[in-house]
RNA sequence: GGCCGAAUGGUGGAAUGGUAGACACGAGGGACUUAAAAUCCCUUGGCUGCAAAGCUGUGUGGGUUCGAGUCCCACUUCGGCUACCA
């Protein structure tokens, strides 16, 4: 028998797929595990190899925690929901719907290829309206909460409704868009338009006025992690800020619990940091600065309540409301100029152009400590999002500040002994405090932190401002201008929202002839016909964005076919949450957010059982492609080798990956590849055509794009899956290299070795020799504590030095072949099911029993230790396993060969290490 | 600017503070073969040496330690994320 991939991967697949090998069921007698992979969304391009290494990571402890007895649920599914879709819709007029479909089924057949232990009767698509309903009912219950900020949790709004109806506002505890001030009377009074308006200030899921990422080019509006750098991350078109009236998730509620949530996951600091910068708590304290010659107090916010003294100047957001409050009337015009010049410009052009710019509004504002009167300025470096859109400028201790007085020649004052300011402003929280004496507070001497303290309870003390922590995570815009996502569960009477009852969902997204905007300028679904309710109300036009499908779906897993809630009590009390989640990094701040404040949402609800999704998160690295060059003599046709490309004038060409082989060229493949090549002529090294290569991003454009269908055709799914693994930590990111594949191949052709010679069956029932033993109960030790540590890439090498080991052996014992085939299952299933079979079993591999090592086979007779003389080490002395290590030490002092070492000298210190090392310290 | 991570042979990468370079690729040599492929064996960080052996060596400079790739401090370089967040 020889081993034959292609044949072998076919049936075992064939099989799983007949058996449902895979399916989970809930089995109360079993511990669950749940380990998932962050669903993919189905990309024209299909896959490349880059993609399944998570996977394949992920499915491997999928395999081992099955082996170790558990019940494991490891799912599948597609985020369906996208842009290409859209676009590619828009430019052939195909339903989004088709190309996803065949997009997915493409995926499924590639992702079938290699061998992963998906339980697909449980696959979701965020596309389907089964799924989306639950998407849509998530929203009816935002829209139907609001979140209570002394008991920390969501609460029915009809709880709030009850509220104002007997107090109004007073002892009103809710997160809230802006802080309002009403009584029951007035409450009662309101129409129900205003009463409407007036309850979006405290919904969960709100319509509001918003400063939204709008593209143009693609007509709708983007989340933060869908722009990078002022352009869009699909089509890489210009971004700009625009105000909007939007659906939105009060995200921001649930700041303090996202960020204390972060204590108990197991993922990595560098992902729990990100998302703590994200959410950025600052502690800090509002105050309040009077306008000379008016009525107006403008609220600043201040982490750095200690500087007040030092405050020279105010600066306002451009878009600030207090900007018209104060401009006096010779300035307005100059201040109207800027805003305008502000407005049209590009988030893209604020960035490149960090020239300080800013516009005097003739107003003065008054010190509240000092007293001394300040000008009131207007620049675009402060934010109108952040904070109050105001603040208090120290120039002596705020970079930007600093800037901007520099730029402008306003006075700096500094407020910390020592501190240089003259060239540049001093930022650090650390010194002894200065020229800070003024009216009842003298902070003159105290240390900086003593002084934000000693300030802060000052300004409580006397009305001046209040301590106010600050969170730089903002709502969540939840309205896209696309046809393809999921509609909202909205129609409108009278202008105002309502939900649709919950037996409407799931409320299914309508066929539409073109899926462009309206010649109005209304979303896509504008088009549709018949898009409003029997009684004739419009349905909301807007559709949800990526993140509504992606952030629930975790749950769903655990009860695809409910159709009576997104997951019915008894799969989530068993199935819980992840215990395991696999992605990229990329999602730090938007899904994995998203997905946090969903589930605590739910939550609070009572229908789902724990307050965090993901338990354990694991970063794979990015794949990045490993390029080809061939060197082109200029205006010639002929090609020189890169050992000798020196020698001429030559310019680099991508060549495709895929006719180049351990960097050597395929000339003939290359002759065929281009027409413009079929007369190339080469100038070899050796007979051979080297090529050069780099490190680039994967993609077409490069050539570097390997599929990993060809790598399973050629070597099989077992060596592409043993091969992503050794290529290096799954965290680390590294290059695609094919070079070095023919490695993993070996070794599986060596362990089939093992049990076929030609046609002959070598497996036998002799007792296995104690060396044999040993080979494998240090392999059962490595590898079930490397699968552990997520350290594959060391198993792998484990695997191959054992294989080695027992092929040098001539080892064939069935006892240490079964074991061998069990362990290696995980990492490849497919050779591993087919000699499990041999080996004369009928059940699947995956139903065998992680093998446990005994120590006692790995324990040695005897010690040798390495003897160093002041840390060298200078021979090996062999004794018995357990000697005392005093003994150990009075055998290396009498070993013949420490004579030489110890002549004219004195022993100063002697070092044993049980089990490991001597050390003998002369002087 | 902020945060995080990394730096070890020709390459990918191993090393609970204890013989650095496991394992694999590549390269060189050899066996088998008419030949090639496949397979197997040997060598492979650098320097000196016929050899035995010796010296040197984990980005740079310091430190802790009997002992540092590993821990601490400073620096250099490279990646990733994030960014006028007051």
């Amino acid at each position: 028998m020889e081993y034959k991939h292609k044949e072998i991967e076919k049936r075992w697949q064939q099989r799983w797929k007949e058996d449902k090998t895979y399916k989970a069921e809930i089995d109360g007698k079993k511990p669950k595990y749940y380990v998932l992979d962050m669903f993919p969304y189905p990309s024209g391009a299909g896959l490349h190899v880059g993609h399944p290494l998570g996977y394949i990571a992920s499915d491997i402890l999928a395999r081992y925690k099955r082996l170790k007895g558990f019940n494991v649920l490891h799912p599948m599914g597609y985020d369906a929901y996208g842009l290409p879709a859209e676009q590619y819709a828009i430019q052939t007029g195909q339903h989004p719907e088709v190309t996803t479909k065949k997009n997915i089924a493409r995926y499924r057949e590639q992702l079938d290829n290699i061998g992963f232990c998906f339980d697909w009767d449980r696959e979701v698509r965020t596309c389907d309206p089964g799924y989306y309903k639950w998407t849509q009912w998530a929203f009816i219950q935002m829209f139907s909460h609001y979140y209570d900020t002394r008991e920390q949790k969501a609460k029915p709004i009809a709880d709030l409704i009850a509220h104002f109806e007997a107090k109004g506002t007073e002892g009103v505890h809710a997160a809230a868009s802006k802080e309002l001030k009403f009584k029951a009377e007035q409450w009662k009074a309101m129409d129900e338009k205003q009463k409407s308006d007036t309850l979006m200030n405290y919904r969960i899921a709100y319509l509001g006025n918003t400063m939204v990422n709008w593209c143009p080019k693609l007509g709708t509006v983007l989340a933060n992690d869908e722009v990078s750098e002022g352009v869009s991350v699909r089509g890489g078109y210009p971004v700009e800020q625009k105000l909007m009236y939007q659906w939105c998730l009060r995200v921001s509620a649930y700041a303090e619990r996202l960020l204390a949530g972060l204590e108990k996951l197991q993922w990595s600091d560098s992902i729990k940091e990100t998302q703590r910068n994200w959410i950025g708590k600052s502690e800090g304290a509002e105050m309040q600065f009077k306008v000379k010659d008016s009525d107006v107090e403008m609220t600043i916010f201040t982490t750095r309540a200690d500087t007040v003294f030092g405050v020279t100047f105010m600066v306002l957001a451009p878009e600030s409301k207090y900007v018209d409050m104060v401009t006096t009337p010779e300035k307005k015009a100059e201040v109207e100029a800027y805003r305008q010049e502000i407005k049209h410009k590009t988030e893209r052009e604020r960035m490149i152009d960090k020239k300080v710019s800013g516009v005097w509004t003739g107003a003065y504002a008054i010190n509240p400590l000092s007293g001394k009167e300040i000008p009131i300025w207007v620049s675009d470096y402060v934010l109108a999002g952040y904070g109050t859109g105001a603040i208090m400028a120290v120039p002596a201790h705020d970079s930007r500040d600093y800037a901007f007085a520099k730029h402008f020649d306003l006075p700096i004052i500094p407020l910390i002994e020592g501190a240089d300011v003259s060239e540049q402003s001093y930022d650090a929280k650390e010194g002894k405090v200065i020229n800070s004496c003024g009216g009842e507070l003298d902070l003159n001497g105290l240390d900086v932190k003593e002084a934000i303290a000693k300030t802060k309870r000052f300004i409580e003390e006397k009305g001046i401002g209040k301590v106010k922590t600050n969170y730089r995570l903002r709502d969540a815009i939840f309205s896209r201008q696309r046809y393809w996502g999921e509609p909202f569960p909205v129609y409108y009477k009278d202008g105002i929202p309502h939900m649709l009852s919950e037996d409407c969902l799931p409320l299914q997204l309508p066929e539409i002839d073109k899926y462009l905007p309206t010649e109005t300028g209304e979303p896509p679904l504008g088009r549709a016909k018949g898009w409003e309710t029997p009684e004739g109300y419009k349905l909301e036009l807007n559709t949800m964005p990526g993140f509504a499908g992606s952030s629930a779906y975790y749950l769903r897993y655990m009860d695809p076919h409910n159709d009576q809630a997104l997951v019915g009590k008894e799969a989530n009390d068993y199935w819980r949450s992840v215990d395991l989640y696999v992605g990229g990094t990329e999602h730090a701040t938007g899904h994995l957010i998203y997905s946090r404040f969903w589930n605590k949402f739910l939550y609070d609800l009572g229908k789902v059982c724990e307050d965090e999704p993901f338990k354990k998160l694991i970063n794979q690295g990015m794949i990045q492609g490993r390029s080809n060059f061939v060197y082109r003599i200029k205006d010639t046709n002929t090609f020189v080798s890169l050992g000798l490309k020196d020698k001429y004038d030559v310019t680099p060409i991508h060549v495709d990956v895929n006719i180049v082989s351990n960097d050597i060229l395929d000339v003939e493949a290359f002759k065929a590849w281009r027409p413009e090549y079929a007369t190339a002529e080469f100038i070899l090294e050796d007979g051979k055509y080297v090529c050069g290569w780099a490190v680039e991003k994967m993609s077409k454009s490069m050539f570097n794009v390997v599929n990993p269908d060809d790598i399973v055709e050629k070597y099989g799914a077992d060596t592409l899956r043993l091969y992503e693994m050794f290529l290096g930590p799954v965290e680390q990111s590294k290059p695609w290299d094919t070079n070095g594949i023919d490695g993993v191949n070996r070794f599986i052709k060596k362990l089939w070795n093992l049990f076929y010679k030609g046609d002959q069956w070598l497996v036998t029932d002799e007792k296995s020799s104690a060396e044999s033993l040993k080979s494998i109960h240090k392999l059962i030790k490595k590898v079930t504590a490397d699968i552990e540590a997520f350290s594959y890439n060391t198993s792998v090498s484990a695997f191959m030095i054992c294989v080695n080991e027992l092929t040098q052996q001539k080892c064939h014992s069935r006892e240490v072949l079964e074991m061998l085939v069990v362990l290696l299952a995980p990492f490849a299933p497919h050779v591993c099911e087919e000699l499990w079979h041999a080996l004369g079993h009928e059940s699947s591999v995956c139903d065998a029993q992680w093998p446990d090592w005994n120590e006692e086979y790995l324990v040695e007779k005897n010690v040798t230790y390495p003897v160093s003389f002041n840390g060298k080490p200078r021979f090996n002395l062999t004794v018995a396993v357990d000697t005392p290590a005093a003994d150990i030490e009075k055998a290396a002092l009498s070993d013949p060969a420490a004579a030489k070492w110890l002549e004219g000298k004195t022993v100063k210190k002697v070092i044993v290490v049980p089990g490991k090392i001597v050390n003998i310290v002369i002087g």
